[in-house]
DNA sequence: GGTAGACCTGGACGC
DNA sequence: GCGTCCAGGTCTACC
């Protein structure tokens, strides 16, 4: 079963005398969190889980700084390498961690399934996403048709390139290189052109990206935006809604399959519509519903997910 | 609407 | 060391 585990504050002298503390919601794990799923291995989020300290540099205008992000009771505290306002700060926190995302559906249906019973203990329910959509588009686009391996480091190598002094590269960033250098330098093969694609359009407007995932459309609506993105599928869109707090949809990739077909139907085949059944009942939660039961299985086998960890 | 094949990389495997 | 095969989600052409 998942293991517990309690967030510890770092050493009092490496937290600089600005940190901001953010309220938590009721029932917030932060490890649970940044665990969630594997986005915490992607740069430039650095995760220890030792220290109950995750760390990532973020570009504010012209500046590049350093942020050091911790749990403390009732709040997360992130302290800036240097000045940072709370007001430029708090929107990438919050949609980082998911602060805004009201869980609590998903945890009162949980209590109904002895499976699931561990939910609330944990503190499940929230996922680490990047500080902006087109952060977390790219990383998607980069977990598609490819190993966990090659993931981890297309992301890193797009972050040195493109990245101002070790940020998430903006999409302004990543039109500086043409496609066949995205494709060399960072190993994204064929996906350096979708990558690139993204980028342009969102640069010369033919990408409105706030309109794209405006959240005052329908969980349907939303999904049917994310698929007119370069590189975006249904796989794609399903996991961009669950980094809105929407579990509507499910992310059918290769380990959905496997697990679903290894964990009720005894290896047979099946196709895609009576695997999706299974989580039917989960109406808006069917997406946290299946990760729980992966995640769980995984925790259970104490070791990092099979092919993969997205 | 459904299906087949190309796209690209790197690991596994056989020789 | 080299060549071949395979996995992986999206996109496009074709039926």
């Amino acid at each position: 079963m998942v293991r517990q585990r309690s967030a510890k504050p770092s050493s009092a002298g490496s937290i600089p005398a600005v940190a901001s503390n953010f309220p938590t919601p009721p029932g917030f794990d932060f490890p649970a969190t940044v665990e969630s799923h594997g986005w915490y291995r992607l740069a430039p989020f650095r995760w220890s889980r030792e220290e109950g300290i995750l760390r990532r540099r973020e570009r504010f205008g012209r500046r590049t700084v350093d942020l050091v992000i911790t749990s403390v009771p009732g709040a997360i505290s992130v302290a800036p390498s240097s000045p940072v306002s709370r007001a430029e700060l708090e929107p990438r926190i919050r949609r980082m961690l998911q602060l805004d995302v009201d869980v609590s559906g998903f945890v009162e249906m949980s209590r109904h399934s002895p499976a699931h019973a561990w939910i609330e203990r944990a503190g499940f329910g929230r996922l680490l996403c990047g500080t902006s959509v087109f952060e977390d588009a790219v990383k998607i686009i980069a977990t598609t048709n490819t190993t966990w391996g090659q993931t981890v480091r297309m992301v890193e190598l797009l972050v040195a390139k493109c990245g101002r002094g070790g940020a998430f590269p903006e999409p302004a960033d990543v039109v500086r290189f043409d496609e066949a250098e995205l494709q060399a330098d960072c190993r994204l093969g064929y996906r350096a052109k979708t990558i690139r694609a993204l980028s342009a359009g969102i640069v010369s407007g033919a990408i409105d990206l706030d309109a794209v995932s405006d959240a005052r459309q329908s969980t349907q609506d939303l999904f049917r935006s994310y698929l007119t993105l370069p590189g975006i599928g249904p796989y794609g869109a399903a996991h961009l809604l669950a980094m809105d707090g929407r579990h509507d949809f499910i992310a059918v990739d290769s380990e959905f399959r496997r697990f679903v077909r290894e964990t009720y139907h005894g290896s047979r085949r099946i196709s895609d519509v009576a695997m999706l059944r299974r989580y039917a009942r989960w109406g808006r939660w069917k997406y946290l519903a299946y990760w729980s039961e992966l995640w769980s299985s995984v925790a259970d086998r104490l070791q990092p997910m099979r092919g993969g960890d997205k």
